[in-house]
RNA sequence: GGUUCCGUAGCUCAGUUGGAUAGAGCAACAGCCUUCUAAGCUGUGGGUCGCGCGUUCGAACCGCGCCGGAAUCACCA
């Protein structure tokens, strides 16, 4: 039963009772605030031309008629414009009941919606990276929520695994390399990759300087400088597939995709579909050639193929190149088109960083000068930059923070964080692992999850991720601890199933929150933020850790109230493993 | 300069479609483990919601204008 829409209803008939036939005024509940008495709370502002009175006897009059007349409001108080209502108990309790007997509770009836969403999308280069990690798991999450609103959700990579950067590797590798492995070296393949891409990178700029010191200017030596010509070389015989470089292209590749199986292994994500570059990049040309025909774009005369946005504010783009090779852009527009078509999409959502908001303006815009009405329905989720302390992260300066690295710190504090407090006690080295595993990657998830995705978002290797407060451990934790409890329930033979509708408000406050839980996954899921979820998880199971402070669960001796306890502890369980499982994150029974 | 986004406590962040006295965590201080997990609980201090004007019964939220910051505006992807 959907509460807001239930009071709406008994509300608005209360309100007609007295006034009259309401025509498009909005009536406006909301949840009454802590500091006052009630559940609910109706402004009655709006209502004031109506009644024609004050607002104080406006609300006591619609508060009088609806306890005299509706049976589930027991009370209510006045307080300037606002009618506070009270919701009698055995409302409570029927609610209470539906999500004990919902297993499903939160997720919403099918829609039949297919959305496609793409996220991670590395280069094969180097190795993944925070921002890579803040990517994944927004993606990831973002997928299990829509699902949970019951939609078809596909899960799409687009490996970017072509183009001059991975050259860089391979030339690097080939020149200065000695037939390194992954496996002569024991290094994972996407680092040793990174590491010729790096090395490329220092030849290329003793290079420059070079050259610099001969007397030419920057962007000539740049230009000049032999090992770029050779990568560039290298390009031109991969796209005439030339047997070699070919070849060499597949090795490393495949180094690269073993060593991110494993970092995606470890984040917990997955995909449904991978899609290559190398596979894609040619897509786009014909929709090239039908904007030229309808003449929606224009062609130069060195036969490049160019669309003039400025009308729009924006500028003139770049579609096709004056030797007829495709440019970002054009694959995107043809990769959209042919992803709409194949799969009866509904929506395309794109997890992609706020640097490219220009490029899905354009995209967008593109599309729909070309008349599809489906450029609508792509959605760019955009996030913002993950910070260090001392700015920005920059690859070529060395200051990243290396996703593999970051996991393997997070869960190697973990354990000792554990082990200091003894949580680890009399567990097998499996157990310790498990719950280590859990708790690091369950504090970085939500530490990143917590923020909503268009901030910029700083992060302190030092200090920032944190086991106590407003943290992933710490709902692990409150689950764990609730666990613990039905575990002692079940041991001592409590009879959970005897009925009681005495609540305390404590109780309704958590009833309340828990009767909140589907809104607040179809808020989510409409913002396409996890953030919601995670802060509405912070907020239950810090209420539950207060309740379960003041009161005695397992020892009430009256077994009515002593089993509604332990169901109540029980739903929010449910809900807290249910909401993080939203997020991606792993919920142990005991740490 | 154009476009997009951000600005809330010392720090990191919440704040649902405009509502009542703006909320957490961290840090600081003071308490609480013979009773179900102290990764916890309770309390104290801490604010010109960047600035100004407007809309209205009412603005952190909506509109306009400033100030400050970020990203982007490649025949890169």
């Amino acid at each position: 039963m959907n509460i807001e829409n239930f009071l709406g209803d008994i509300v608005k008939s209360s309100v007609e009772a007295l006034y009259g036939k309401l025509e498009g005024e909005q009536l406006q509940i909301q949840k009454t605030r802590k500091e006052f008495e009630g559940d609910y709370t109706l402004v009655v502002f709006p209502l004031l031309r109506r009644s024609r009175k004050s607002p104080e006897a406006t609300a006591t009059e619609i508060g009088e008629y609806m306890v005299a007349n509706v049976k589930e409001i027991s009370a209510y108080n006045v307080i300037k414009g606002f009618l506070n209502l009270t919701l009698d108990h055995s409302f409570w309790a029927d609610r209470f009941g539906e999500i004990c007997r919902d297993c499903d509770y939160g997720k919403a009836k099918p829609t039949g919606r297919n959305i496609m969403i793409e996220y991670s999308s590395p280069n094969t280069n180097k190795p993944l990276h925070l921002g890579h990690i803040r990517n994944n798991l927004l993606g990831y999450s973002v997928a299990r929520i829509l699902e949970a609103n019951g939609n078809n959700v596909i899960k799409v990579n687009l490996v970017n695994d072509r183009g001059i950067h991975i050259c860089k590797s391979m030339l690097a590798w080939k020149l200065y390399g000695n037939g390194e492995t992954p496996e002569s070296t024991g290094m994972k393949g996407d680092h040793l990759v990174g590491k010729y891409y790096v090395e490329f990178d220092k030849h290329y700029k003793a290079q420059i300087k070079e050259l610099m010191e001969q007397g030419l200017s920057e962007d000539e030596a740049k230009k000049k400088a032999p090992i770029m010509q050779e990568a560039q070389e290298m390009l031109r015989k991969w796209e005439a597939r030339d047997p070699e470089v070919y070849n060499l292209w597949q090795t490393m590749n495949g180094w690269v995709y073993a060593g991110f199986d494993v970092t995606y292994k470890a984040l917990g994500v997955d995909f449904d579909k991978v899609y290559y570059e190398s596979q894609t990049y040619l897509l786009g040309k014909s929709i090239v050639e039908e904007g030229l025909r309808k003449g929606i774009f224009f062609r130069k005369e060195d036969n490049s193929v160019w669309i003039d946005l400025t009308a729009d504010g924006l500028d003139q783009k770049l579609l096709l190149r004056g030797d007829g090779t495709s440019v970002y852009i054009t694959q995107d527009l043809g990769t959209a088109f042919r992803r709409f078509e194949d799969n009866n999409l509904d929506e395309m959502i794109y997890v992609v960083g706020n640097e490219q908001n220009y490029h899905f303006q354009v995209l967008k815009l593109i599309l729909k000068k070309l008349g599809y009405d489906w450029s609508d329905n792509i959605y760019h989720l955009s996030y913002g930059m993950v910070e260090l302390p001392e700015g920005k992260m920059k690859s070529r300066e060395g200051t990243v923070v290396d996703a593999d690295d970051l996991i393997a710190d997070m869960v190697a504090t973990a354990r000792e964080m554990s082990a200091e407090l003894g949580k680890l006690d009399g567990c097998s080295e499996e157990e310790s692992n498990a719950i280590s595993t859990m708790v690091g990657l369950g504090a970085l998830k939500y530490f990143i999850l917590k923020v909503d995705p268009k901030k910029t978002m700083l992060f302190d290797p030092r200090e920032s991720i944190d086991f106590n407060g407003n943290t992933g451990p710490f709902i692990q934790y409150t689950h764990a601890r609730i666990c613990s409890i039905l575990r002692k329930a079940r041991e001592a033979g409590i009879d959970t199933t005897t009925p009681c509708s005495t609540l305390l408000p404590i109780e309704i406050e958590l009833i309340k929150n828990l009767c909140d839980y589907p809104n607040v996954v179809a808020a989510a899921g409409e913002a396409f933020a996890p953030s919601i979820i995670a802060n509405y998880t912070y907020e239950l199971a810090k209420q539950f850790n207060g309740y379960y402070h003041d009161y005695s669960i397992l020892r009430e001796s009256d077994s009515a109230i002593c089993a509604m306890r332990i169901r109540l502890a029980e739903s929010i369980a449910k809900v807290i493993k249910s909401a993080m499982y939203l997020l991606g994150i792993d919920v142990p029974d005991r740490m």
